[in-house]
DNA sequence: AGATGTATGGCAAACGTTTTCCGGTGTGTG
DNA sequence: CACACACCGGAAAACGTTTGCCATACATCT
């Protein structure tokens, strides 16, 4: 069932009908109604594909992200998908799993799918790529890697600004032992809160131990294994800072298992706010990220591309500011360290 | 930049380098490798619109979950992403957030994509949609609600299976009071999960009292709401099996603020092995039901009906086994209740 | 050597829209 | 009453592919 099928039995012609359903003006009412009767009759619905190809617009966003099982991304998908079926964008998701390969033939099935642009929310990116994208002429936006060229927008986190108000938040709290638990330190997201982590500290005098900053993996397994690591340690943190909530968790789920009780004993806290966090035992002191924010900048950043007047000349650049929020899983410092039984 | 440069560039015409790139063996190899030659250089990607247009076949399914934002479900997109972009399919995700409306706007998107099939993950549908993507035989796959008609595959969940499992491991270790924090009745998969718990019940002769089977919601809330509920009875319950894992997870949050020890203090049972119960504290006693297979029989379903020879009479029914998993949250029954400080 | 057969590549139609251009009708004006 | 003009609807081209059909060229057989 087609267009001609609606234009035959409504006796106009093929064009009336297109005009019709684009709510083109000039259509004369009368018209008008007796092919919208017709189409509901039928129940068409107009063919996106030949739209598109005559149109040159998809009206399709894909979307990148590094793993939709972590819950992170799943708030940012649902945000920018709600935002996105608002402006009649359909989105094509591709979850990459820290694949080079995978990432690869993402951009390969977006690019051949024609979208209109792509948001990379993934925390790193490989140049070639971005070079594939940008001969395209895609939109394309990124969080914070991206680089500082035409059509290609950022949005930059802003991790100081959280960090240091956690770090000062653990201060006030007398607690001078102070970890942290990063990321995997190739991706440059994973850095940059390290680094936040190192300069908050710094500002306010403090020494950074080596041996209180640990490597994770963003995931529980790494919070936990780092907590095993720092409970080796002779002289113990009070508090530790993760990198991300899900090692704050697993942080929290070692602790447990250590006899440990939180915030009494060892005082956490995590990054992102991903809404598990506010579910935990207890529930989590984080660094919030907005993940609808972060979507929201996301589209507006593609659309106004897309539809904007100008091709502005060097992609936007969006901030997205980090405020600790307090919870329950951070407290005044223990004034010694406590026996603990291991497992 | 499309197949006539190709074929300019090349010397030959589009249906040989159309055939070239579908690597139709009657090419000349020649040719073949004059034209790829000239495709890499240009870095020429076909327009799948352009294709599916020509082609009647867009090489896309929808996907229509409940609610991304639910851990349940990012492991079905996940592992469905995987099979179908291994089969060439892009895949059109949407998230209903339970909303009959959304539910509609989604059906209707599906349709102007023209996708070739329509997976439907979530727990409920509303008949008049099915009526509509019946009647553009357009295949479909359900789990559990799906009519059993022609082009309509259905994926049968054993929720007996497992929930027997559980309910006599229960039993094994004398629970008497065994309560169920089911989840929205208005959906049939909570009911099925319900039906399932009484009639094994049922099977090994133990009584249902009312007051041990309360309303939840599928969420973490609900299960804090429903232990409290449950913590109010004069005979309180030893053990609660949850309709899913994030009504366990609550109970054993709310638990925990009321000071009780789990498994000491009561064994809890979740239902549906999301990743995150192995994280828990302690890890989740519960009935796995494997969301990779669940996205493996849904593709398999509509890919049958894709390219499959005829088009099955009646679609093809799957049936989803479900297994208990033995964690750490269940134990002996308490020999009394202890006495509870509340929070 | 001529006829037949087979491989191979080109031409053009088709897919379902949008949109430009053009022509017809009806209205208002000189 | 004739003319200009605005308005509206139709014919047809275009979007980028695939594919059925046909033409050509070459090999093989008699």
């Amino acid at each position: 069932m087609d267009i001609r099928e609606i234009a035959k039995r409504a006796k106009v012609s093929t064009a009336t009908v297109s005009r019709t359903i684009n709510r083109v003006p000039s259509v004369d009412p009368q018209l008008a109604r007796r092919v919208w009767k017709v189409v509901e009759e039928l129940g068409y619905y107009p063919n996106t594909q030949a739209r598109a190809l005559v149109s040159g617009k998809s009206r399709i966003f894909g979307l990148i992200v590094s793993e939709i099982t972590n819950p992170f991304f799943p708030e940012i998908v649902q945000s920018f998908e709600d935002i996105a079926v608002r402006h009649n964008y359909e989105i094509l998701l591709t979850s990459t799993i820290h694949d080079p390969k995978r990432m690869e033939l993402a951009v390969r099935r977006m690019i051949e799918r024609r979208v209109d642009g792509v948001a990379i929310l993934t925390f790193g990116m490989e140049e070639t790529l971005i070079e594939d994208l940008r001969f395209r002429k895609l939109p394309v936006v990124f969080v914070d890697v991206g680089p500082h060229v035409p059509g290609v927008s950022n949005i930059r986190i802003n991790y100081q600004h959280g960090i240091r108000q956690a770090v000062q938040h653990l201060a006030a709290l007398r607690h001078v032992r102070i970890a942290f638990i990063s990321g995997p330190l190739h991706l440059k997201s994973a850095v940059a809160r390290k680094t936040a982590f190192e300069k908050s500290m710094h500002e306010i005098g403090r020494e950074l131990p080596t041996e209180l900053m640990v490597a994770g993996d963003h995931r529980m397994e790494g919070g936990m294994r780092g907590l095993v690591e720092l409970l080796a340690l002779r002289d113990r943190p009070t508090a530790v800072v993760c990198s991300n909530d899900m090692t704050a968790i697993g942080v929290m789920r070692e602790a447990y298992d250590y006899g440990m009780i939180i915030p009494r004993d060892l005082s956490v806290v995590g990054f992102d706010d991903i809404r598990l966090s506010s579910f935990t035992t207890p529930p989590l002191t984080t660094v919030q990220m907005s993940q609808t924010l972060l979507a929201e900048y996301a589209f507006k950043a593609l659309i106004n591309e897309v539809e904007g007047t100008a091709p502005s000349k060097e992609g936007t650049e969006y901030e997205l500011i980090t405020n600790l929020v307090l919870r329950g899983s951070t407290a005044l410092a223990p004034t010694q360290n406590l026996p603990v039984k291991p497992l």
